[in-house]
DNA sequence: TTGTAAGCGTTATCAG
DNA sequence: CTGATAACGCTTACAA
């Protein structure tokens, strides 16, 4: 069908000489057993008859693919294609080439698209799905498959990759509120499975303890995916209780979103009423009507580690403890100073 | 490093049979050639080894990758994601792989993309970052390489794939704003070497004709990129000029975002002063303020059918000449009622 | 029904 | 310095 390629046999051929000889003189690190005048007319061979290396048989051959595999929720987030296009930008001039899965969070895609990228022979994975509690994750690693979390990290000891500071990110956030005045802070927790969730409501509570701001019953709620539907639904929960919160703290911009429309629903105007913040700095989020407050996650710049990380590792290096990236308090216009309010 | 994987042989050892009855008895197609008693054996076996095919050996062997590149300017555009979940949606069950390549519209890295796409023997191109003139696709198409555009499309003959019914979209649009009273209406045009752009002017310059507006000089401009930068830049000259149009069609959302910018540092209010369109629906445009009126074009569709289309192709069927998939009108808050001006 | 053997395009280990 | 040759893991005529 397609027409086919030209071969080192056919370079070969045409200068006259063995194709290992052409396999060596196209070869950078080989060139050199070759006479400077013969490597000249390989490469002009090679070239005439537009030679590419056929990167099946490469790999065949040295059980290297130059590919490696990235797993991701779901690259319709607006969290992903920052951090797939910082992996790219550091691979492709390698010669890398990324297999992107999406796993839709689901333990058993994540498992079917390990196992379809193994058996491509990708050199490394970059994964960006972790849980918590990870078997998957586990298995690699005593498979010895370099592999590198990216964004969320696992439980797992010994495993290496580049998240965001969460603690960080939370203490400027709940800094910022209550320097504004807010005393009755509310969180809407992300998953807690996930280390993104989990890591944020722990440093959620650890600075409202070290404000001194009590920590009121029925002041978290627990959403069970990052997601406007949910960000709705628990700020719903927030709403009914008796006396409102006048800031609420959501795990990431999703659910800020979400709590945004119930907040509306209530008649509830932010930031005048109630001031909510988000998490990630998402794309776009800037433009809303309230412009979000949120912690901006480097996403770009946590995809360029990831992609050299797993190179390391690729190189045989060990996997080296998961890094965490700084997050900037970005002020927008969902956050104000807390007014009093009628009991 | 990483455990070396099972292969047939070392299935075969453990059955006691011949490798090539293994690779038979594994193969849908042949294993009825085989004793069903020998299959099902053959079959535990290499479920206890964890036996998986080893995709570069089969593709060396039967030029048949299973994998298909995808080339798409940049995948932090937002409606790119959704075509690229469309293209896996319907690969990834048939055991095809992604390969996802950006390309920042720069023919030398789309050309140097493809080589190395090719290079690795992918079985077929996706591409969603056509030049009308194009000469890259030209070329591709004469090596009978099966590709397949998506979104935007070129000038060359004899091409498959699917793109948006541009002139539908922006009839619906100019009606829209028409039926809304409005009579001095600007276009911000998007590339003209880019199918969407000039399809889109060619179909705003139609319709203001069907619908007997006059088409006033300087009332429409030329962006060099889709963004918002150019968007404001376009708008600030359509500003400039005398006597401001009353509505702006944008060439695509992020050229009517931009537009916004430019309305509001002029201190003109929208859609009170001026009514203004976007093009595409792309992600969380509907939660801005104004929510953006726009034609909604159906991203996640036009993946999945090229992905349909490209098996096609790579099943032998000649390229179907390029679909149009429609464009729906989604009237929001960034247009209202023409309203007299001061002259 | 199963085994044999060739070959896909490379790289790497031998000789010469 | 260059050539011959053996894998890498798989599919597929062809033999038995």
């Amino acid at each position: 069908m397609a027409k086919r390629n030209a071969t080192l046999r056919d370079v070969a051929a045409l200068v006259g000489v063995h194709l290992s000889t052409v396999s060596r003189a196209l070869d950078p690190r080989t060139r050199h057993l070759i006479t400077a005048e013969l490597a000249e007319r390989i490469r002009a061979a090679a070239g005439q008859l537009e030679y590419r290396p056929n990167a099946m048989a490469y790999s065949l051959r040295t059980r290297r693919s130059r590919s490696i595999g990235a797993l991701i929720p779901d690259i319709t987030n607006p969290i992903f294609p920052p951090i797939l296009r910082g992996l790219e930008d550091v691979l492709a001039p390698l010669h890398y080439v990324t297999l992107i899965v999406n796993t839709d969070n689901d333990p058993d895609q994540a498992a079917e698209a390990v196992a379809r990228l193994r058996s491509r022979g990708v050199d490394g994975l970059v994964i960006a799905c972790a849980m918590r509690h990870d078997p998957m994750l586990a298995q690699l690693l005593a498979d010895h498959l370099p592999i590198v979390v990216v964004n969320r990290t696992s439980d797992l000891p010994g495993l290496g990759g580049v998240i965001h500071d969460e603690a960080h990110g939370m203490a400027a956030l709940v800094a910022h509120l209550v320097g504004l005045g807010h005393r009755r802070i509310a969180h809407i927790a992300g998953p807690g499975a996930l280390s993104t969730g989990a890591g944020r409501l722990a440093a959620f509570r650890a600075e409202l303890a070290r404000h001194a701001v009590a920590e009121a019953p029925g002041t978290i709620v627990q959403a069970a995916r990052f997601s406007e539907q949910e960000g709705e639904r628990c700020a719903e929960l927030l709403l009914a209780a008796g006396r409102p919160p006048t800031a609420i703290v959501a795990g990431n911009d999703l659910l800020a979103l979400g709590g945004l429309q119930a907040l509306r629903r209530h008649g509830l105007r932010c930031p005048d009423d109630v001031s909510i913040t988000g998490y990630n700095d998402m794309a776009f989020v800037e433009r809303r009507a309230p412009p979000l407050t949120t912690g901006r996650i480097a996403t770009y710049a946590a995809g360029r580690r990831a992609a050299r990380l797993i190179l390391q590792q690729i190189e045989g290096a060990a996997p080296a403890p998961v890094e965490r990236l700084a997050v900037e308090l970005i002020v927008r216009g969902s956050t104000g100073p807390a007014r009093p309010r009628r009991q």
